[in-house]
DNA sequence: TCATCCATGCTAAACGATTTAAGCCCCGCG
DNA sequence: CGCGGGGCTTAAATCGTTTAGCATGGATGA
C-alpha cells in the first residue's frame, strides 16, 4: 500500500484542515462535531474535506482540554479464568456501546502489580476505574484510587468498606442454592473445594456453604473443606484430598466452575462415576459447563449481567460523581444438570 | 476514605509542584525522570514532594508533545474464544513488561464494526496496531491504518499482501501434522470440521488438511469436509454431518480445539467412543485440551509464543518505522493425547 | 437613519506536559 | 580585574484540541 497521500505533510490536524479552508479551528472543531452554531453549508464543508483527508480526531489533546478522556481503566487478576474473560467480553460490550473504549490492567492476583498496573492506567486519566481486586487488597491498596478523583467500580470481588460502587452476585447464597441442591438429592456428607479467604468471593461462598449446611442441619467438618485457589489443577487435588479421607463425603460443592472441572478429573480418575459415584456442583456456569461430559450442575451468577451492571455504575458515577454509593447484587439461580445424583448408598445396586 | 488531603486544591500537576518548591516545570519535569543535567539534591527534593502530594503525571498532555502514547491498540474479533484470550494475555504480558499499556477492540468478526473500532482506537493515537483481522477484512479495509503511519502488527491471521509485520504459526504444516498422524494409526478416510474461507487460518489449515491427504496417497472428498466457523457449537454439527454420511470418515482433523470439543461431544452424544470408534485430532493445544475427557490430541501453535513475537515485532517496528517487513512463523507441533487412535476396522474385536 | 439583533465565525486563552536555547552564578585562572 | 567555562535552572515554544467571549455584517424594526 502506498501512503503518500496524506503522510507527506504530517498528521492532518484541526489547524491544517482550518487553513485549507481559510476558516479558524474553532469552526472546525464545531463543525466536526455538528454545532447548530455553525452554518448548515460550512459544516458540511469541513465534514467533506475531513473525510477526504482522512482527518483523525487526536482525543489525547481534547482530553487535555476537556478533562474527559473516554478511557475505562478494567483492572482484572486474570484474564485467562472463563469467568473473568466472560465479564471482559461483558464489559468491552456494553461500554464500547457507550462509546467507551477500554485501557486493560492485569494484576496477576498479584497486590504488588496490582498497584503498579492501576498506577499506571491512572497516568491515562480515565473517566472510571473498573476493577476485580487481587487477592488480599485491603482498604489502604485502593487509597489512591480513592483520592485521585476517578470513579470507581468494584465488579465480582469487592474490599469491603471501601465505599465504591459494587457489581455482583448474592455469593452466600448461591452457593447455599447448592448445598441445598445436594442435601435435596440425599446427601448427607458435602465438601466444599476451592476459595481462598483474602477474597470478598472466598469469603462469602464458603459462608454460603457452612449456611447450606446448617440450615439443613448439618454439622460443619473442617476436613470436608478444600480451600485453594479457583483453578482446574487445584480442583483435582481438592477433590483428591477429600477422596483420600476415612470417611469421605459423597458430594462436594465448588468455588467455581474451574475447580469443579478439575474435581470431575479427579473423580474419573479415581475410577469413579461422576453423578453417581460422587455428585459435584459448581459454580458460575460459565459456557463450557454446559459442555461438559457429564455436563455441570452448577450456579448461575449471572455474569454477563453483573458486568452490564458494573459499565452502567460506572456511567452513572460518571455522569453524577457524587450519587449515593450503589450496590448491585444479583440472584443467582442453580442450574441442574448431570454432575449431581443422589448418594451411592440411596441408588439401587 | 476521606480525600481532603489534595483533591481540595484540584490536581496536582507539574506547575502545582513547581510553584510549591519554587522550581520551574522544566526542573520538575527533568528531575521527576532522573535527568542528569539537574542536580542530585533537587532530583531528591523534588522525587519527594511528588510522592508525598500523591502526584500522577499526566501522560495525555505528554503525549501531545512527545508523539508518544505507550498505548498498543489491540484489535481482537472475539475475546471468548480461548485460543484469543490466551493470545491476549501473552500480549498483555509481553506488553506490560515493555511498559506498554493495551486499549481493547473487539470486532466480533465483523468488518463494519471492526472498521469503527479500530477507527476509535487510532483517536487515541497508540503507539501500534497488533490486530487479528476479522472475517472478510480486505486490504481495502485496512487502507485506513496504513495511512495512518501507526505500526501494525497482525497476529494469528493475516490479509495477505497488505504488506504488514505478521506473527503466527504455520497453520498448514500444522494441520497437515494432524493428518499425518491419523494416517500413521492407520485411518484411511479422514473429515475436516470448521474453518471458514474468509480468514487466512481457515485457508491454510483446509491446504494443510489437503497437504496431508495428498502425501498419504489419500483423495480429497468434499463430502468429509464440513467448513464451519470454529466453534463448539459447530464442532458437534460438523462432526454430526460427517457421522450421517453413507459412508463416514473414521476421524477427523478440526479447524480449532473448540470445533474439536464440540465433534467429541458429538461423537459421543452418537453413542460412540472417541478415540475408539472415531478419532478426533484438535488445532492449537489451549489450555483446556489437556484436560478434556478424553484429553484431545492436538496441534499446539505456541500461542503464548507468537503473542510474545508479536509484541516484539510492535515494539521493533515502533523503534524502527521503516524496518523491513518481518513475518514470524512459528513450527507447530503434534501433540498427542487420547482422543485419537487407531480406526475400529483395526481393533481387535 | 440609526439602534438592535441574529447568524456566523474568529481570537485567544487554556489544558499539562517536554524540550531546547539561553541565562545566571560562581569559580578559577591569567 | 576580566574572561572563560562548568553547573544548574529557566523561559518560552510546542503539541492539538475546546470554548468563552468578541467581532462582523447584514437584516430588521422603530
Amino acid at each position: 500500500m502506498d501512503d503518500t497521500e496524506t503522510a507527506s505533510l504530517g498528521r492532518v490536524t484541526l489547524q491544517r484542515l482550518a487553513s485549507e479552508l481559510g476558516l479558524s479551528t474553532a469552526t472546525i472543531s464545531l463543525a466536526l462535531r455538528d454545532s447548530p452554531v455553525v452554518a448548515q453549508a460550512t459544516r458540511q464543508r469541513v465534514q467533506d474535506m475531513a473525510r477526504e483527508r482522512g482527518y483523525v480526531a487526536n482525543r489525547g489533546a481534547a482530553s487535555l482540554r476537556t478533562a474527559r478522556t473516554n478511557i475505562i481503566g478494567v483492572g482484572l487478576h486474570d484474564i485467562v479464568n472463563p469467568s473473568f474473560t466472560e465479564l471482559l467480553a461483558a464489559l468491552e460490550d456494553a461500554l464500547s456501546g457507550a462509546g467507551k473504549t477500554i485501557l486493560l490492567g492485569v494484576s496477576q492476583e498479584d497486590v504488588v502489580r496490582q498497584a503498579r498496573t492501576l498506577g499506571t492506567l491512572a497516568e491515562y486519566r480515565p473517566d472510571a476505574f473498573i476493577i476485580s481486586p487481587a487477592l488480599d487488597t485491603t482498604i489502604a491498596d485502593l487509597r489512591a484510587l480513592a483520592i485521585s478523583g476517578i470513579a470507581v467500580v468494584q465488579v465480582t470481588r469487592e474490599v469491603e468498606g471501601s465505599g465504591f460502587d459494587f457489581a455482583g452476585s448474592d455469593d452466600e447464597t448461591g452457593v447455599s442454592l447448592g448445598v441445598a441442591h445436594l442435601v435435596a438429592l440425599g446427601h448427607r456428607r458435602i465438601g466444599m473445594i476451592g476459595g481462598l479467604q483474602g477474597t470478598s468471593t472466598g469469603r462469602k461462598r464458603l459462608a454460603g456453604y457452612m449456611a447450606g449446611l446448617a440450615k439443613a442441619g448439618l454439622p460443619f467438618e473442617p476436613a470436608l473443606h478444600a480451600p485453594g485457589p479457583g483453578l482446574r489443577e487445584y480442583g483435582r487435588e481438592g477433590v483428591a484430598r477429600l477422596l483420600a479421607l476415612e470417611n469421605p463425603p459423597t458430594a462436594a460443592v465448588c468455588f467455581n466452575d474451574l475447580c469443579a472441572f478439575g474435581a470431575v478429573m479427579g473423580v474419573q480418575a479415581a475410577g469413579l462415576e461422576v453423578g453417581a459415584d460422587f455428585s459435584i456442583v459448581g459454580y458460575d456456569d460459565i459456557g463450557e459447563a454446559a459442555l461438559w461430559h457429564p455436563a455441570l450442575t452448577t450456579v448461575y451468577t449471572r455474569i454477563p449481567e453483573y458486568g452490564r451492571a458494573a459499565a452502567a455504575l460506572a456511567l452513572a458515577r460518571i455522569a453524577a460523581p457524587t450519587r449515593p454509593v450503589e450496590r448491585v447484587v444479583l440472584e443467582p439461580k442453580l442450574v441442574v444438570r448431570a454432575s449431581a445424583g443422589p448418594p451411592p448408598a440411596r441408588r439401587a445396586r
